[in-house]
DNA sequence: ACTAAACAAACATCAGACCATTACACTGGC
DNA sequence: GCCAGTGTAATGGTCTGATGTTTGTTTAGT
């Protein structure tokens, strides 16, 4: 194994092992190369690797971090590699969405503050008919994250955010306005509230599966 | 932004753009450092990170290609992370997977063809009273695997894979065979294939439920 | 006590050298 | 003509050392 990777596994050890936990800050890179026995040049790409899915948490004129390590974390890494996959695809990550989301509205539904409640319904009063795609995109990624939020598991929502990435978003709600869906598409947005604000997990669930549903159906024709 | 973030965001650019597609070949490394800019020191950074989310593979002797971005590479980037994740996050990552598995398992009993049945009896066939843990964690493995890999979505099996991640398999068996609840995990494992030959959707997706949940079960007193 | 300048520590970047591996073309033998 | 072995060029792997930039801390002055 090259240097390099060596240095990731044994980095990635320390943190497995507990010999660096959450927020601890790594020696220098000078050091740090010294003990694991290699040059700077060679660590900073173990170090940029480890930056990139959010492991390590560079600080310029500063040092180097762990970072919190939260679930939330692994969203980016994972939009990152989701956003390169992008066509035929994406009828694959649509029907991982339709088994996720359903699941995230029954467990929201279950869950859900009346706060939570009121910002759903904050998100619906921000469109109205000359709403551009782009501020219906953002509507959208709002709508389905304070879901997800609602369900109360991080990973859950980190996976579920990663699958649907605005880039994905965008073309679909693109696609919508040209078929003039977006009317139909908000009002089931707003079925949705009305069932999590009842409790009833059954049809939130239902209702998620129908929604996504519609959008994989388009997809597949739009393909 | 850093050069090392310019250059990674410029790669993925000319990935996301179809400049650069699946398989192709990355100019060498002096040659595309001088075209974006920086030295080869940094490029070389950028390129690391982006070997280790799998979206460059890098063939010393040889050049840089673009991997087939398949979504299995999804799995290894996804796992690295997971791996990272596993003292109280446990519960929130199995609350994901008694979702998703079940599912999984329903539309693999529509899809399974004979002979993915008889890899399944197979891996059973392995394992005996003297079973040590690591084989019983590989069988564990190969088994939910297979059953992934017969609901035929690369994505849904690439997030499960992760989150279930041999580390953690590893601690569960241990545990489970301290508690001799070897047997009983090993039975629900037949009938989980019975089930899926017969093509009974709705019960595999519920021994698959109840099968995840006993684990998580006796994972909670456990914790 | 407060402020601002100086300092030190740490990461950012670069240039250039040399090593190790691989692919490929060439050559000689069959 | 075909194949195996060989050599070479291309390419990534690694190291060293220097310099720039940013940040946090200390210190001198008010």
């Amino acid at each position: 194994m090259a240097v390099t990777d060596e240095a990731i596994t044994k980095i990635k050890d320390m943190i497995i092992s507990g010999e660096l936990c959450a927020g601890d800050r790594l020696p220098p890179e000078k050091e740090l190369s010294e003990k694991l026995g290699l040059s700077r040049s060679s660590l900073r790409e173990a170090v940029k690797a480890l930056e990139i899915i959010r492991v390590l948490d560079v600080r310029r004129g500063d040092g180097t971090y762990v970072t919190s390590l939260e679930p939330k974390l692994l969203t980016e890494a994972m939009t990152f590699i989701v956003d390169l996959h992008q066509d035929e695809s994406i009828l694959d990550i649509f029907e991982v969405r339709r088994i996720l989301e359903p699941a995230a509205a029954a467990i929201a539904a279950t869950r859900i503050t009346p706060e939570q409640i009121a910002s759903l319904r904050a998100t619906m009063e921000t469109i109205d008919d000359a709403t551009s795609v782009e501020a219906l995109v953002e509507h959208d990624l709002i709508f389905h994250q304070l879901i997800t939020s609602a369900a109360d598991n991080s990973y859950l929502a980190s996976v579920l955010d990663a699958l649907s990435s605005s880039t994905v978003r965008a073309r679909i709600w693109r696609g919508l306005t040209q078929e003039k869906a977006v009317d139909r598409t908000l009002a089931e947005h707003t079925a949705i509230i009305e069932a999590l604000e009842r409790g009833d997990a059954d049809l939130a669930k239902s209702l998620l599966t129908v929604h996504i549903s519609a959008v994989e159906y388009w997809l597949r024709q739009a393909l």
